[in-house]
DNA sequence: GTGATTGTAATTTATGTAGTTACATGATGT
DNA sequence: ACATCATGTAACTACATAAATTACAATCAC
């Protein structure tokens, strides 16, 4: 099972309020047609994110802020934030316990599978809020300068 | 989305090849009675292995066997047969390309997802289904320990 | 040749996720 | 104070994905 879109909304919200404090009003309506989804599902993401600590909302008031610094701020803390102990890889929940391989497979990839996750939850904790900005800022840079260079 | 259980499943059927073969027939029946699923399922799976080239196996017949041993098959090597180039994680297909932070995220995200699924899969690569069937034969093992202690 | 088995398509069922509607709660501005 | 606007959340609908089922042609084994 892949990961839902939810992770990567969340981090689009994350990103937006650091780009756009104070340039436009920060409502769930305004981040939500960044991200192209409806505003309901923004607040339920920002809720999260406000419950974990990554943002401080106010309940009727827009604008939320982030509650802590972009470099302190990780992927993996946006993914615990979101999906919780959710698993990269599935195991079956039911197979014959009669049988060798049945019997003690679960057991068996969950090891492996947790190295494997563990991998990968290591590289987004070392991925920042800053670096995910300043890549969305140099990736804009280029775009200007090539319509700059067009005219 | 997670990764589906076509992934451990096809696992498991690797692995029950290995342990059962000249044991029991190795029919989709009676791997699908490990698994406890359909046979149908486990001859999708098997196709597709087959096409992978990890197994061998012939229309009609029953028994397929390992194409490479066990040390030689890699979980990734499933992984690639099974779910082809699936992602781990999701992203949006459509942000708004008006905004600085909708027209970049997606390549961004791009870049740092990878960074994290190639972890993942550089773990697997390095976990064999001979180390998969090492261990389920542990556990087994440890299991009529118990039990033959307790009696 | 008969019976068992694989390979595969088509259909149904189940599940999870996104999107929508609705509304209570709280903030803001005049 | 009041009207307006925003968040927080529940309930429901719509949709996508995957598993399970049904059906059957192709192939093998005895």
């Amino acid at each position: 099972m892949k990961i839902s879109t939810r992770f990567s909304d969340s981090i689009h919200i994350l990103a937006f309020i650091n780009i756009y404090q104070g340039i436009i009003p920060l409502t769930s309506s305004n981040i939500a047609s960044s991200i192209e989804t409806s505003p309901v599902v923004v607040r339920r993401l920002m809720s999260a994110l406000n419950k974990a600590g990554l943002i401080n909302t106010v309940h009727g008031a827009a604008d939320p802020v982030l509650a802590k610094s972009p470099e302190s701020i990780s992927l993996y803390d946006v993914f615990l934030a979101i999906e919780g102990d959710a698993h990269l890889f599935t195991i079956d929940e039911r197979t014959n316990p009669q049988c060798i391989v049945g019997g003690n497979i679960q057991e068996t990839l969950n090891g492996f599978y947790q190295q494997a996750e563990i991998a990968a939850k290591a590289k987004l904790a070392r991925i920042s809020l800053q670096d995910v900005i300043d890549t969305i800022r140099v990736k804009q840079a280029i775009k200007d300068a090539e319509k700059e260079r067009r005219n």
